[in-house]
DNA sequence: CTGAAAGCGCTTACAG
DNA sequence: CTGAAAGCGCTTACAG
């Protein structure tokens, strides 16, 4: 005698593990003995605005509960051509992973906002885009994202690219400005408050320590604010040398000298050359750095910095991009923000 | 006269903004007067298999790309129950949001592999669903995640749970061994050659200093073998008192002395408290570090420390996710890695 | 070699 | 007040 095989239909459907399968709003239906439809709309709490009854509401949402029912946002965004995905857009190649590390600020920021409107946010690296030939990164190949934030130094071609694939796109910390969806620091005021400080505390000369080589919007406008400063007060500038670690000559490492960090890691690796060398910041030395980040906070409380809230940056651009996703057309006014000087004690 | 109005269907479909239509495998499949069937066999490389004449799949190649058809993933993905979505679960709550940054290396890592297989890779939030009553995170709730590495400190109760909401989990230096898809650092091991170095600089007695009060397993294992060594040589060892900033008592920077730091942050307040002090790393004081960081590296590459390869780390996890994705009970027996000694100059 | 059709899990306009 | 049906963009078993 044959086996008996039960009948198959003519598209089996997507393979689950037994153990995981998935209750869905049909199943939902069925056990409260009513249609999708009522389930759906009792579920997404438009039951009042319809109609349907207080009491089928709870039984449904009592069963639904029961059964374990999680509703798939796959069906959901199919339907209405959301995701509730952003990107947020960082460098990580080869060469440059770990540039900026303090990036991560930014995506916290970023992240913590966009879940708190349900939204969430994906990783996709810059690499993908910038050069077409290479894997153009999927994530916007294929319509997932309802808006992207670009996280760093993103230049007009790259934004142009990236407005293209995806047109809700905000621009956090890029390379050039423009009057809407932009968000910036002014570097400039930043560099010319990191030279001040030290010119205030009596140094007669300053040196201006890049500590990478690369270019970018972020330096020139710091160094063109050291510059401005040390023209003004009449101070002697000179230029460290760059590099992957940066060095300075252990004759900088005097009481006449005030040093101006780059960024954070710079002014990290000051304070450290300070301490092999035996020199006091702040006594045998000046240093002050034109950025901040959480982690020189703990590391280096002293330290005479420029703030640099990269939280409250995340956050803000992840406010733009929302109202992005809401109206495309939206009014997102770019915004320039002045960092104020933390004292410290190093200058 | 009424004005003539187009007649409109039972259900209009997604608004989509007028600029940016998306293309779909039908408009393709007209253009090219063939079926939909045909563009998509054509399209995911399986013409030769199913036998449709190269002519045709280069002309509907040329047409698709003509359009400017990128497919939808939403179409796939409903169909065939897989995102190619990986959640990186991170640590970021009000209280410790920046308590380590250093993770960030771990989802590089994570990411780089993860888009070499055609994945990406979402952050969840670790609050979400470590507190059920807090908005447990619309990822898991919505079966978007196809697998989930957790990253950092996270114990057996949100583990299971965790497992639950995805079953393909890996865990990524957390907080407790299992055998399977676990991915750690020996940390005794760490502790003990850190304080090891020290030993061998001939310093005479030793400082453990922890820097935050947070008990962890890394802290704990780390100051295990940090305890192990100093019985074995004989040498006295003290605590210095814990806090958001490490302090540690001008008495203990000196050349008899021997500072072994919890970790990368606290290692690099101990460089510029030496600072501060005018007392040099080596040669005035003995430091040393169980932790490494990428940032380290630029920042103070003379210190003595334990690697601790974060990127690696996280493309080992990500190989693990990639592996459970294609075969839920695939074998990914756990591994516990050991890092080496960074000599430099500082023990 | 190719196409019509079913179906993934949802939402919603429409008809009762 | 409720349900049957269409449709989002895909893939694939099946029939020609």
């Amino acid at each position: 005698m044959a086996a008996i095989r039960p009948s198959i239909g003519p598209m089996p459907g997507p393979k689950r593990s037994a153990g995981n399968r998935r209750i869905t709003i049909k199943e939902v239906a069925r056990a409260a003995g009513v249609s999708p439809t009522t389930v759906s709309l009792s579920l997404n709490g438009r039951a009042a605005e319809v109609g349907v009854s207080q009491a089928r509401v709870e039984d449904i949402r009592r069963i639904a509960s029961e059964l374990g029912y999680r509703p798939s946002l796959l069906g959901y965004s199919i339907r209405t051509d959301k995701t509730r995905l952003v990107g947020a857009l960082v460098r990580n190649n080869a060469k440059e992973r770990f540039f900026n590390l303090a990036a991560y600020e930014f995506l916290l920021g970023l992240n913590e906002r966009l879940e708190a409107a349900d939204h969430s946010m994906c990783v996709v690296r810059l690499g993908d885009i910038e050069d077409e030939a290479a894997s153009p990164g999927r994530l916007f190949r294929e319509h997932w994202l309802d808006a992207v934030v670009a996280v760093g130094p993103v230049g007009e071609d790259l934004a142009a690219k990236v407005n293209q694939a995806v047109p809700a796109t905000v621009l956090l910390d890029g390379a050039f400005w423009r009057d809407q969806r932009c968000l910036m620091r002014d570097e400039r005021a930043a560099g010319r408050l990191a030279a001040q400080s030290l010119a205030d505390a009596g140094r007669k000369r300053l040196v201006w320590v890049p500590g990478v080589r690369r270019a970018s919007r972020a330096l020139e406008d710091r160094w063109q604010g050291v510059q401005d400063l040390a023209r003004e007060r009449g101070l002697p500038l000179t230029v460290a040398e760059h590099g992957y670690v940066a060095q300075v000559p252990e004759a900088d490492f005097v009481p006449e000298a005030g040093l101006v960090a780059y960024n954070s890691v710079v002014a990290s690796r000051l304070g450290h050359l300070a301490a092999m060398l035996g020199r006091r910041p702040g006594a045998d030395v000046g240093i002050a750095s034109c950025e901040d980040s959480h982690e020189l906070g703990r590391t280096w409380p002293e330290l005479t910095r420029v703030q640099f809230d990269r939280f409250a940056m995340g956050v803000a651009a992840a406010e733009m991009a929302l109202a992005l996703i809401a109206d495309p057309q939206a009014d997102c006014p770019s915004r320039l923000l002045a960092g104020g000087l933390i004292a410290g004690k190093t200058a």
